[in-house]
DNA sequence: TCATTTAACTTGTATTTACAAGTAAAAATA
DNA sequence: TATTTTTACTTGTAAATACAAGTTAAATGA
């Protein structure tokens, strides 16, 4: 369906490291083949090499010391939302299960936006669905998500049971994600909150608001999520 | 007192463009010269003035598109805390002024600390202070910091007003902050924070705990950081 | 006029080369 | 033995070069 499009060098690299370091090949505290040892293994230049090992220091995967080398950090234990970088997903190896609350809808945007809307997204209206996330059978997050109907044919009718989002417009649409802004507050819970979060009214709840920029200039993803953070923090690094 | 020692030239660059931005020289939505453009100005090649670009754009003051350009992005208007990332400080140009609530005191770290500390940490002890953050003659962070006492001398005699304490360790320890790790949960204010916060008891504050790591490998910051985000929210970027 | 092709830009990827600077362990010296 | 120096690593910075690939506007063609 859609055409493999080989990873540059440095990113096949990248993903290389990464699935070893998640995977435990590399634990936390170990020193990285050195940067001239990489070149060897996997037949490239320094700079490419390089290139992978600051993305990966950039994902918060490894420190890099000058005249030492780089050090595998550890991984977070707790969840991980705020840096939605490249093709780190929110929580790591984590049984987080979904359940879709509203499936996707086409409707018009509401009028009070949280964030200011082109004219081109206004016209097209926006995909709309909910959705709730349990981690150890715990609801965590209330996910609303909004996408401009900006060329997404048969969106609202696709599965979404067990595959993330991000992952059926990576897969169908060629859609990446590429970077972000957010919002971040804390409120009292409202009624719907409490009961989508089994939690006491007026409880403190984490909102934060997203806009999530694609490949495509004109393509935004939009979410308001709400968290339950009794239990859990939100986890990120920088 | 400390030898300028000269910066790498691409975080010339970098701070100059950076500086071009924010003040306004490049307005968001304008396109900045070109790569070559950048080389012939400052007298740089290609590599140097991408390494420049490349952290412009992973701090978020400009987007780079294939065959474009690359973007200057709008400047948050909230307050904008969750990535530390380099030079960028919590708040752009904003009249945020700072009030010290505990002087900066040497004393022993609480038994049940947020992080895990090192042999070396808990030996040392740690300086422990607490200011409070005025956005607009409004209390907005009610912030406590606590560093280990290795290699700090003077330190708790210092003035802290109206400095920030990120400038006085540059300053005077050449202590740059790398990357952190930091938490963010939702909580409801307790007597002391309400009273700091103006605020009503258990009205939701976001709390941070963050553990911000140094150019010295064993020296860590740490710091738990209340929020009130009735009227701000906090920003962030990735 | 309108659609297509071409050309001239832009950034992206990758190699090669060189030296600077920080680290740590081996070697030399007192 | 204990200290200092040297050496051999490591990553950091920087240049010069080449081509790939995406974007835009001008030139060309029907």
């Amino acid at each position: 369906m859609v055409e493999p499009k080989t990873l540059p060098r440095y990113r096949r690299l990248y993903e290389i490291l990464r699935k070893h370091i998640s995977d435990g090949v590399y634990k936390e505290g170990d020193l990285l083949p050195s940067e001239n040892e990489l070149c060897q293994l996997y037949g490239m230049t320094r700079p490419t090499v390089r290139q992978s090992l600051s993305t990966l220091a950039g994902d918060g995967y490894i420190r890099k010391h000058q005249g030492k080398g780089s050090i595998v950090h550890h991984l977070p234990r707790e969840i991980g939302i705020l840096s939605v970088s490249g093709t780190t997903s929110a929580v790591g190896d984590r049984k987080l299960k979904t359940t879709i609350n509203v499936k996707p809808v086409l409707m018009q945007w509401p009028s009070d936006f949280m964030f200011p809307l082109t004219e081109l997204e206004k016209e097209s209206g926006c995909i709309y669905m909910e959705r709730i996330r349990f981690l150890d059978d715990v609801p965590i997050f209330y996910d609303i998500s909004y996408i401009a109907n900006i060329n997404l044919p048969r969106i609202t009718s696709r599965q979404f049971e067990n595959r993330s989002l991000f992952q059926i417009l990576r897969d169908h649409y060629h859609i990446e994600i590429k970077g972000g802004d957010q919002r971040i507050k804390a409120i009292p819970a409202s009624a719907k909150i409490s009961r989508f979060l089994h939690l006491k009214r007026d409880q403190p709840v984490l909102h934060l608001e997203r806009k999530l920029e694609t490949n495509y200039h004109d393509l935004f993803l939009y979410s308001s999520i709400f968290c339950n953070t009794e239990k859990y923090s939100i986890f990120g690094r920088f």
